[in-house]
RNA sequence: GGGCCUGUAGCCUAGCCUGGAAGGGCGUCUGGCUUCUAACCAGAAGAUCCAGGGUUCGAAUCCCUGCAGGCCCGCCA
C-alpha cells in the first residue's frame, strides 16, 4: 500500500474507534480490504451486547461518523459500515509517491539470489507443458529484481546420463533432413536412437559403456555428450529467445563431473552420520527424516562407486551457494520428493538450501502430453499460430508494415505468457489453445491496450506533466483508479513473499480495468481538473508499463 | 500402503496464509463509436464455493472424515 494511503486509512481507523468508544459501543473487527470504501467497521459482534441487530448498528455507526479532512463518508450496508476517506486532501500526497521511481520497490538490503529455471533435457524442442516453467522462472526473475534484488537466471543443463548418451549416439548414428529449426530436426535422432536402444542388445551396451565413461569423468566421452546437447540446445534457446525468457547463464553437469566437484561431494556425503553402505553403494538413511513412501534410502552412489543424478544436483548447489546468498529453483510438481531429498543431502552438508517454486503440468484436452502418443503441442507452433492469429487483428490497423509485424509479435508472445502467468503455479491446467488465443478480457493485450490509450493522452497533452497546484473535487472514477494504484506495493510485497507471480496479472487486469472506466467517464484534455488527471494517466501508464515488464510483456505506445 | 497438490456458475479463474458482503474473464442475451484509440464500455442471466461433520456471533477460508483428479515413492534423469 502506498504509505501515505495507508496511513491516511490507520489514522481514519484510528479517529472512529475514539468516536464509537466515546459513543459506548465496543470494540470492533476492521475489514481493511472490504468490496467498498477503504476500510469497513463489522457491526455482528455488537449485536449481543447492545441487543439491536447489526444493520441497526451499522447505520447508527455511519450517522456518527462526520465529514473531515481523514474521512470524506460513511455508509450502512447489511451491517458492515463502509468509510471512505478524503481522498481530495491525500490526492497531491499519493500522486507525488506514485510518481517516485522507488514507488512499489523495497528499501531493503538487495540480496544476491540466482533463479534456475527451464533447465530442460536438451532432447528436443520444447512443448507446451514444459512452456510453463521458462515462462514462471523468468517472471519471477524480473519481478524479484524490479524489488530491488540482485538476481540471476541459469538454466542447469542435464547432459550427462543415458538421455544424454543415447542423444550422442544418435547424432552419429543418423542423418538429419529437411532445413527446420535445428531442435526439430536433431529430435528424430534421438527418437530413433531410443528405438535402436529398445530393439539391439549390443547397441545397449555400448552406450550404457558410455554412460559409464562419462560418469567415470573420461574427457572424451564427457566431451561428446556435451557437444551433442549443445547442438540440441542451440534450437531450443532460439524458442527461449522468442519468448522472452532465455536465463542468463548455462550450466552443464557434464562439468561437475570434469571439474572432479562431484568426487568430492560424495567424499563429504560419505562422512555423514546417516551414511550408510549396501553392496558397495551408498545411501542417506531417511527413517528419521519423515520421508513418506515406500523407499527410506536415498541413494547417492552406485554399486560402482559412480554418481547419480541428485548426486550431481547436490554438488550443484553447492557451487550455487558459493555466489548466492538464496536460490530458488522453479521445478515440475514430480519433482517435489527430488527437492526434498536434496534439501536434506545439503543440510547434512551444513549447507543453505534452495527455495523451490513448483508447477503443476500443463495438460492437453485429450490427457497428458506425450512424445510417444503424437500427442504434443510444441512451443514453436503455438507462438507461431498466436502471432499470426495477432497480426490478422492488426491487419485494419493503420500503422506500417514493419511497425505491425513488431506489435504482432509483442502482442501474441505477450499474450500466451499471460495466460500462463495469471493462474496460480500449483493449480493443474489443460492448456486450450482457443483459450490462450483469445485476445479479449482477462489477456494481455487488454493491459496493452490500455497502456496505449494511456500513452494516447500523455501524446495529445503534449506537455511536461506539471505538479499540481489545486485540484476538484474527485470523481467516482478518478478515486477508483487512485485507490487500485495506491495498492501496487503491497501486491507486489505478496508477490515477492510468496514467490507467486499469479498476482500481477491479477492486478494489472484490475487497475486496466479501472483505467478504462476512467477513460470513459473522465476527460482529460480540455477537463477543468487537467493538472490531476494527467498525473494520474501518467502514473496509470507508469504502473501498467512496470507491471507488462515483470511479466515481460511489451508496453505498447499505439495499437 | 504412504506423502504432496488441486476441487469456486456451461467453461477458465481470484479470494484460502491472516474467518466477516462470493470478485474477474470466456461463452450467451441487450445497448453504446460525428467526443483523448470500441482489442473498449454499460446492463442482464448464470454459484448446493466437491460432500459430510466440528469450532465460531459469523466458514469458500480454520480443524476432522470422506470423495474425485493430478503428481511422486528406482543403484533412471
Amino acid at each position: 500500500m502506498s504509505q501515505t494511503v495507508s496511513k491516511a486509512i490507520e489514522d481514519a481507523i484510528q479517529s472512529t474507534s475514539n468516536t464509537l468508544q466515546n459513543g459506548g459501543y465496543p470494540k470492533l473487527p476492521i475489514d481493511r480490504n472490504p468490496p467498498m470504501g477503504d476500510f469497513a467497521i463489522i457491526c455482528f459482534p455488537a449485536s449481543k451486547v447492545l441487543k439491536k441487530n447489526p444493520n441497526e448498528i451499522s447505520e447508527e455507526i455511519s450517522k456518527k461518523i462526520k465529514h473531515s479532512n481523514l474521512i470524506s463518508f460513511a455508509t450502512n450496508v447489511k451491517g458492515y459500515c463502509n468509510v471512505n476517506i478524503n481522498w481530495n486532501t491525500l490526492a497531491k500526497d499519493v500522486i507525488y509517491e506514485l510518481k517516485n521511481p522507488n514507488y512499489g520497490t523495497s528499501n531493503n538490503e538487495p540480496e544476491k539470489i540466482l533463479i534456475e529455471h527451464t533447465s530442460a533435457n536438451p532432447t528436443g524442442p520444447f512443448h507446451m507443458g514444459r512452456a510453463r516453467n521458462p515462462i514462471i522462472g523468468d517472471s519471477i526473475a524480473r519481478l524479484l529484481s524490479y524489488y530491488g534484488h540482485n538476481v540471476d537466471t541459469e538454466y542447469y543443463v542435464n547432459d550427462t546420463g543415458r538421455q544424454a548418451a543415447t542423444l550422442a549416439y544418435g547424432l552419429s548414428q543418423h542423418k538429419t533432413k529437411g532445413k527446420g529449426k535445428v531442435d526439430h530436426r536433431l529430435v528424430e535422432c534421438y527418437r530413433k536412437a531410443s528405438e535402436d536402444l529398445k530393439n539391439d542388445q549390443e547397441i545397449k551396451d555400448k552406450v550404457y559403456n558410455k554412460m559409464e565413461l562419462i560418469e567415470s569423468g573420461d574427457k572424451t566421452a564427457l566431451n561428446e555428450v556435451k557437444d551433442s546437447s549443445k547442438k540440441m540446445l542451440k534450437g531450443m534457446k532460439e524458442s527461449l529467445k522468442e519468448l522472452g525468457a532465455e536465463a542468463e547463464n548455462y550450466y552443464h553437469e557434464s562439468d561437475l563431473i570434469a571439474t572432479g566437484k562431484v568426487e568430492k561431494i560424495i567424499e563429504k556425503l560419505k562422512e555423514s552420520k546417516i551414511c550408510k553402505e549396501e553392496k558397495g553403494a551408498y545411501y542417506l538413511d531417511l527413517k528419521e527424516k519423515n520421508i513418506a513412501g515406500r523407499n527410506q534410502k536415498f541413494f547417492f552412489t552406485r554399486e560402482n562407486g559412480l554418481s547419480l543424478y541428485t548426486t550431481r544436483d547436490i554438488a550443484y548447489h553447492i557451487e550455487k551457494f558459493k555466489n548466492y546468498n538464496r536460490a530458488i529453483n522453479i521445478l515440475g510438481e514430480d519433482h517435489k520428493l527430488q527437492s526434498r531429498l536434496l534439501e536434506i543431502a545439503l543440510e547434512e552438508l551444513d549447507s543453505k538450501i534452495p527455495e523451490p517454486v513448483f508447477y503443476s503440468f500443463v495438460n492437453l484436452p485429450g490427457g497428458k502430453m506425450s512424445t510417444r502418443a503424437g500427442r504434443v503441442v510444441y512451443l514453436d507452433d503455438i507462438m507461431k499460430e498466436i502471432t499470426k492469429l495477432a497480426s490478422e487483428k492488426l491487419s485494419e490497423n493503420k500503422l506500417d508494415k514493419s511497425m505491425k509485424e513488431q506489435l504482432a509479435r509483442q502482442i501474441g508472445i505477450g499474450a500466451l505468457r499471460y495466460n500462463i502467468l495469471k493462474v496460480q503455479a500449483e493449480k493443474g491446467f489443460t492448456f486450450n489453445v482457443e483459450e490462450a488465443l483469445n485476445l479479449q478480457g482477462d489477456s494481455a493485450p487488454f493491459s496493452m491496450y490500455s497502456h496505449a490509450r494511456a500513452s494516447a493522452i500523455l501524446r495529445n497533452y503534449g506537455n511536461k506533466i506539471p505538479d499540481i497546484e489545486s485540484i476538484q473535487p474527485l470523481e467516482e472514477g478518478e478515486i477508483k483508479l487512485l485507490r487500485t494504484l495506491s495498492k501496487w506495493p503491497s501486491i507486489i510485497e505478496k508477490s515477492v513473499t510468496n514467490l507467486s507471480i499469479h498476482h500481477i496479472p491479477n492486478y494489472i487486469h484490475s487497475l486496466s480495468s479501472d483505467f478504462n472506466q476512467f477513460y470513459r467517464d473522465c476527460p482529460v484534455i480540455n477537463s477543468n481538473n487537467l493538472e490531476f488527471r494527467i498525473n494520474l494517466v501518467f502514473c496509470s501508464k507508469k504502473i501498467l508499463n512496470e507491471g507488462l515488464s515483470i511479466l515481460g510483456i511489451k508496453a505498447p505506445e499505439r495499437m
